[in-house]
DNA sequence: AAGACGAAAGTGGTTGA
DNA sequence: TCAACAACTTTCGTCTT
């Protein structure tokens, strides 16, 4: 085959790597061929090799359904930053079946010892822990804990983790990755589920959006809405009638300096009650983790700014007798 | 009796000097 | 770093349903 132009690894996502020119640079011929049985990328017009040392990412044989296909394929699972090592490792113990013997559980041992080697692998592992638990605990979908922990992995390598307390960072960074994917979990909810305060936790956030160069936008009572409303029972139409009272309650500037959970509370109070669904100040502070006289002082100012007293704009199907006190 | 209301005092976060 | 401020919480007595 012809001379080498281009030496530079496959990539392993694309069927062809996009570094990789569609035509080819001697003859420009757009007949480029892929030759897994020798590696290669080659033109079929003058023979000169664009790429070489491929890997074929398929399947072992011929596959006759997705099974076999599962079965039959090479790679292993997919990288991913929630182990210490992206899962690159293999473990022996794998491999044996029924009971260990004397080297197996020799070699088991051994491997366990390289597993991590420095401390500062032994705290990301830890770390890693952590963001597992606590994004378990707050029934986070598993790719914000992968984001959340590539964050993490970034904080390291630019040595931010170093003299800081590894809950404290771990708890600001999910806390970070909710905002940046809109999941509302309050700093109060991540507290809860976290082993350090919200002292240390805010000082964290601080600190790694100012280092990390990440913005977040400030969390929206509108976020909060469909999970306050599933745990009180509460129907989809008492669900929108909140948001919307929650957008005009926005548009009209009575949310600005306000808690977003605090400012949910008092909107789902106020649909709830309007729509025959009441559930008591007790009931949806507890279940928005606010207290009551919040709830009151918020649903004062949003009832007088938005006059749901007279709610006519707001609902206007056979309720008009209906009045909140206060 | 339960739920709602409002006042007062205390707490912790934010902001600007 | 610190004081001032606004938001929020806690507590408690009173009122309403």
């Amino acid at each position: 085959m012809g001379k080498i132009k281009n030496d530079k690894e496959y990539c392993p996502d694309e069927k062809r790597c996009l570094e990789y020119p569609r035509n080819c640079p001697e003859c420009g011929s757009n007949s480029l061929v892929n030759d897994y049985s020798k590696g290669e990328i080659f033109c079929a017009n003058c023979g000169l090799v664009i790429a070489e040392k491929l890997i074929d990412p398929g399947s072992e044989r011929r596959a006759f359904d997705s099974e076999q296909a599962a079965k039959r394929i090479r790679t292993g699972a997919s990288m991913t930053h929630r182990i210490h090592d992206k899962g690159l490792s293999t473990s022996p113990i794998k491999f044996f079946f029924g009971a260990k013997t004397g080297w197996q559980n020799r070699l088991r041992d051994a491997q366990r010892r390289t597993y991590t080697q420095t401390s500062s692998e032994r705290s990301f592992v830890f770390a890693l822990g952590e963001i597992d638990r606590m994004g378990s605990g707050l029934r986070l979908p598993e790719c914000l804990k992968e984001d959340t922990a590539a964050l993490y992995r970034k904080a390291m390598e630019k040595h931010l983790i170093r003299g800081r307390s590894i809950e404290g960072i771990t708890t600001a960074l999910l806390h970070i990755v909710c905002r940046q994917y809109g999941v509302s979990r309050s700093l109060k909810e991540v507290t809860e589920i976290s082993r350090v305060g919200q002292k240390e936790i805010n000082r964290a956030r601080h600190f790694l959006l100012q280092k990390l160069d990440l913005k977040v936008s400030s969390a929206s009572p509108i976020e909060f809405v469909p999970r306050f409303c599933s745990i009180l029972n509460l129907s989809e139409e008492t669900k929108s009638y909140t948001i919307e009272i929650i957008k005009r309650a926005i548009e009209t500037g009575l949310t600005n300096g306000r808690d977003p959970t605090g400012t949910a509370a008092a909107a789902i109070y106020i649909a709830a009650f309007l729509n025959n669904e009441h559930r008591t100040q007790k009931v949806v502070a507890s279940t928005c983790r606010v207290t009551e006289v919040t709830i009151r002082n918020r649903y004062k100012e949003i009832s007088q700014g938005l006059q749901i007293d007279r709610y006519s704009s707001i609902k206007n199907s056979g309720q008009k007798n209906k009045k909140i006190r206060g």
